[in-house]
DNA sequence: ATATATATGTCAACATGACTGACATAAATT
DNA sequence: AATTTATGTCAGTCATGTTGACATATATAT
C-alpha cells in the first residue's frame, strides 16, 4: 500500500534535475543525514511524550545534565533560541522537579542550573536509546570509524562555533 | 559577553552525572550530531525565509525534485507527517509555481508531483550550501571517509526503513 | 552616589508546522 | 453495486519558535 515504488514511475523520461552526476554523492549524504536525524530523534520523542514534554525539553535537560552549573545565557548560546522560548520549557522542567536553580556564588544575578536526581534519570533515559542506536551503527564499521564520524560531524559545524563546541563536548574531535 | 565559560564553573564539585566514562564517547556523538544538524539546516533556512517558506517546504521541494513523479502517498511515507501537514506546504509550492501536478497515467486518482523549472532552481539553490558544507567537511578527512560517513548515517536509520531509503537514495550505502 | 550595563524573567501577540478527527470526492477494485 | 484507496479539505489544538516591550536585581563604571 504505502510502498515506495516511484523508482519504477520514471516512465516520464524527464530526469533532468537528476542528471548532475558531479554532486550526486553529496546529495546522497544530504538525504542520509535527514533520515538519520529523523530516526535519531524519534526514540526520545516517544519517551518525552509520556511526560508531556517535547524535543525542546530534551535539549535543555540534556545540556544541563551534562554541564552542571550552566547559566541561562550559556544555554541560550548553545540552543540558539530566544530567552522567551527557553523560559517556557525551563519553567516546566523546574516546576516538574527535573532542574533546580542556585543563585550564582560570584554573580548573584545568575541562576546556575542543575539537574535533580529525577532530571538526571530522565536525561539518562533519553540518551540511552540514542547511545544504543549509535553503538549499533558503529558496530558494523571499522574501529576507526568513530573517529572519522566524530571529525566529520565536528567539521560540519560552523567554524565560528567549533571552538565553543569543542570546549562543550570536552574533547577536540578534530585533533588526534 | 555571551562567552561560554561554564567549564570553569565546575567549582561545585558535583559532577556525578558526568562520571559515567563508559558511554562518554557516544554522548559526544549525540551532541556533535545535534550541532552539526543545527548548522546544516541554518543555510537553507536563510534562503527559504526570502520566499516566505519554511523547512517543510525545503523537504518537499527537495524530494519532489530528486524523484520526479512522486505521489503524495510516497511523500507522506518519506516525511512521516500527516497529509494535513503536507497539504498546506504542498499547496503553497504549487500556487507559487514551484511544483506542478499531473494526473497519474495508470491510476487517475494519483497526482504525480514534478518540480517546475523554478522549483528545480530553488531546490538547487537550497542544496548548494549544504553540499558545500559537506564537501568542506570531507575535504579535511581521508578519501575513504565519505564511504564511512555514508555507511554510518545509513546504519543510524531504523532497520525497517533502510530498504526504502536505499532505493530512494539510489545507492546501497552499506554495500561497497 | 549615581548612572549604566548585564542577567534574568515575564507579558502579549504572532507564525510555523506538527497533530487529531471528521468528512468529501473521484477513481479503482472487488 | 459496494468497498477500498488516493487525495483534498475544514476545524480545532499543541509545541515551539519569533519580536517587542518592560521589570527587577545586581554588577560595574563614572
Amino acid at each position: 500500500m504505502t510502498d515506495i515504488n516511484f523508482l519504477n514511475n520514471d516512465d516520464s523520461g524527464d530526469a533532468a534535475s537528476q542528471s548532475d552526476r558531479s554532486g550526486e554523492a553529496l546529495v546522497d549524504l544530504i538525504e542520509l543525514l535527514f533520515f538519520a536525524y529523523r530516526d535519531f530523534t524519534s526514540d526520545p520523542d516517544a519517551i518525552l511524550a509520556k511526560y508531556g514534554f517535547g524535543r525542546a525539553h530534551h535539549r535543555v535537560i540534556h545540556f544541563v545534565d551534562r554541564n552542571p552549573g550552566l547559566t541561562v545565557a550559556d544555554l541560550l548560546d548553545i540552543l540558539k533560541i530566544t530567552k522567551q522560548s527557553l523560559g517556557r520549557v525551563l519553567k516546566q522542567l523546574i516546576e516538574g522537579g527535573f532542574i533546580h536553580q542556585v543563585t550564582g556564588p560570584h554573580d548573584r544575578r545568575q541562576r546556575l542550573l542543575y539537574a535533580t536526581a529525577e532530571g538526571r534519570a530522565l536525561a539518562a533515559r533519553l540518551s540511552e536509546p540514542q547511545s544504543r542506536r549509535i553503538r549499533a551503527a558503529l558496530a558494523r564499521l571499522d574501529p576507526e570509524a568513530r573517529q572519522t564520524v566524530s571529525r566529520f560531524l565536528f567539521a560540519m559545524i560552523d567554524p565560528a562555533e567549533q571552538p565553543k563546541v569543542a570546549r562543550l563536548v570536552g574533547k577536540e574531535p578534530a585533533v588526534e
